[in-house]
DNA sequence: TCTATTTTGTACCATATAGTACAAAACATT
DNA sequence: AATGTTTTGTACTATATGGTACAAAATAGA
């Protein structure tokens, strides 16, 4: 009922999976690149994923969707001003290093990679950036009670103006990694919040 | 010092396998499913293209950006109010079709496909963007003159927001292939050139 | 200790795919 | 017609890669 002990943790090579194809793609990654970053052998990815690389794919970034949701949502949730938050929010980006700004989105890239080539899964990925402008919506619905998000426009068409940018900026920030141009083009596009 | 004639154009067949690119993108698309859209043999294919798939990637998004760099200097040349025009060009994009939507910015999709695994490539797709984001300047520096730009921003700034905003739409329109909530974005976003 | 169960590691296979080699074809020129 | 030149088509090779098979290993429980 309980035979040899599995040397991974299923979390865990779901994260490190997840960096590889944030970094290369999904295409661009063999499965052995996959192997070596979970550190696991070819007996045990199979066993534990039995659809191979497409599989993998689809848990790694479930999980980082389900997670990086969750921490939205933890911090918003801690946030006295809901309309402030969503300003770090992107600021946050302009603090980034050269690497990451060199990864982009891993949903946006999965969108821009995969639409025409396998599609359901884009689709999980569109899911993902779906739930992210949900969560800006919420933010500022939020805001609108507590009285701190002053624009005139339906929060729902600023909740897709921010994800448009955000979107946007997986693009941007990988063209001008330089964090002084990234922070002038983000404070300007937040004045539509008022 | 004249053998036996091509049987296809390098012009023509450059334009075919961008198609299939930009569709299926770099890594997913397979040599023989480029000689296949470009109606050549392998013989033809790498007597004209030494480097393989990879030289006619390379040249192939180089004449895309050729042609859609020159047809919209033609345009805005044309065209009698600058800005006009580029609020026009934004709008297009809520006139596509749904399979239009799907393929996204070829451009874009190659630095977000790129970036971490063909380096240099990536570059030249990002020098295209740059070169967008510097018609956008000259158009809306022909506004100023001509008084049809109303917005206190700089230029130079403007310039930068339409780039992003334009990266942006190339993913947020393949989540949201409503022509009709495209429009509504769009027309949201070209407020800020006044 | 013996058995049942689950995981691991490796050897192996099948195939897709990029790229090469080369003979034949199709011209222009003399 | 003969020659030189360039392109074409195909046969072939090499190899990378995804995936399978299976014996050995490592546990719990009887």
């Amino acid at each position: 009922m309980s035979g040899r002990p599995k040397i991974f943790d299923d979390g865990e090579v779901l994260s490190k999976a997840a960096e590889v194809f944030w970094r290369q793609g999904y295409e661009a990654t063999s499965t052995e690149d996959l192997l070596a970053a979970m550190g696991i052998g070819k007996g045990s990815f199979y066993l534990a994923f039995k659809g191979g690389k497409k599989e993998l794919y689809e848990k790694a970034l479930g999980q980082h969707s389900d997670q990086a949701i969750a921490q939205f949502r933890r911090e918003l949730d801690a946030a006295e001003d809901p309309v402030e938050y969503i300003r770090e929010f992107f600021r946050r980006i302009a603090h980034s290093t050269k690497t990451r700004h060199q990864k982009g989105c891993i949903f946006g890239n999965a969108v821009a990679e995969l639409s025409n080539v396998e599609n359901p899964m884009m689709k999980r990925a569109a899911t993902h950036l779906q739930g992210l402008e949900g969560l800006f919506l919420d933010a500022l619905l939020r805001g609108k009670q507590k009285g701190t998000l002053h624009s005139k426009l339906e929060p729902a068409l600023l909740a897709r103006l921010l994800l448009n940018n955000w979107n946007g900026l997986g693009i941007t920030r990988r063209i001008y990694q330089d964090n002084e141009a990234l922070s002038e083009l983000i404070e300007t596009q937040l004045k539509i919040l008022g």
